[in-house]
DNA sequence: TTTGTATCGGAACGATAGTTCCAAAATAGA
DNA sequence: TCTATTTTGGAACTATCGTTCCGATACAAA
């Protein structure tokens, strides 16, 4: 019986999260989102519920997206160094076309809203306990498998690669000489030995 | 002949930077630095003129704090890799004590306002420049003096360093357990090996 | 003490914030 | 085709934004 939603709400969900990401929650106005994604007020709140409620959902699609493709370029890629420095090439890659400029959409959002709304804080918490555990299990099964020798503690390399590689995101957005980054990397990926 | 200031210049900056600080640019409003101030709208317009205005003022003087003590606790201490512990070793402080959970401000005013308006990345640029170049001469004197002993690149490793400062000023906002940001020092300061 | 000048307190400005409301439009089922 | 139901477009609401203005105040110099 009832008419249509003339928008795709996934659709909608990515205009949003690519106008938080890039400008942040407080610099994000309703209005901002009106223009840049083309539907209606009363229809962003009919759908997601208030400004809030719209970030939370943007951002929730950010952490899905993320970990997944982090979840693909780790598992494709045996050689634990070699996958690491994929990943890490993907910042670099940013830089280097010029297309994306906003950083780490969860390191903007940690150093912007935290202190802050506890709900969000343990999103955050939350977030970075599953990426840890990834790349420490990543780092344990190149032990295991014999890829990797070291004698250091795997979660606690964990740890510190993504320590890190948010480091990077942060760098990333205002050094613009692809071939500093790319050292780092190489650098960091020594931790691994 | 003209009246004098009822308020310390140097101290109110001090009180704007520590707003603009834990809330950032955008979630700082006027108002609230009139409340947390102290002192009235119109002074603070007369004495250091709109918000940006005021914002970079404070910002200029949290970047001299920081490069100032930056520089005390380097060059007090010879042992290459006791000094950075020792400056890693403050952001641990402010996790254990949960006096700080403001972050870094240059990191949040990275996040938060970069891209955007040039002046300011430019300075951000500079900050880094002069970061790192402090760096580097710390381990270059290091290795001369024979205090340090490895054949990697000491700019490539400040930087490096620098990064992983940078993204544990992000994580010490959500990771409470002081034992990890330890761990991980530990283990991003075997770069310096 | 008087005078001139800058500051102070607070009201007020227009613009924009987030949000709500409602009549008009549109479509899936009867 | 008609009807019931939901979305849509846009006006409108209140609160707050950054900023300005001005009369009252207070102090340094004459």
């Amino acid at each position: 019986m009832p008419r249509t939603k003339q928008f795709d709400e996934k659709e909608v969900l990515n205009k949003a999260m690519e106008l938080f990401w890039e400008k942040g929650f407080h610099a994000t106005s309703i209005q901002d989102l009106v223009s840049h994604i083309g539907i209606n007020r009363a229809s962003i709140y009919d759908t997601y519920g208030d400004k809030t409620a719209l970030f939370d959902k943007a951002f929730e699609q950010y952490r899905n997206n993320s970990l997944e493709s982090l979840r693909n370029i780790l598992h494709s890629e045996p050689d634990v160094k070699k996958g690491f420095q994929n990943l890490f090439q993907l910042v670099i890659d940013d830089v280097k076309t010029g297309r994306c400029t906003k950083g780490c959409f969860v390191v903007n959002t940690i150093t912007e809203l935290v202190p802050g709304d506890a709900a969000l804080q343990n999103k955050l918490v939350q977030n970075s306990a599953i990426t840890e555990a990834l790349f420490a299990e990543y780092i344990r099964n190149g032990i295991t498998s014999g890829n990797l020798t070291t004698s250091k503690n795997p979660e606690a390399m964990a740890f510190t690669l993504f320590t890190l590689f948010s480091g990077l995101r942060v760098m990333a957005k205002i050094e613009q000489n692809p071939s500093k980054l790319s050292d780092t990397i190489a650098i960091g990926l020594t931790i691994l030995d």
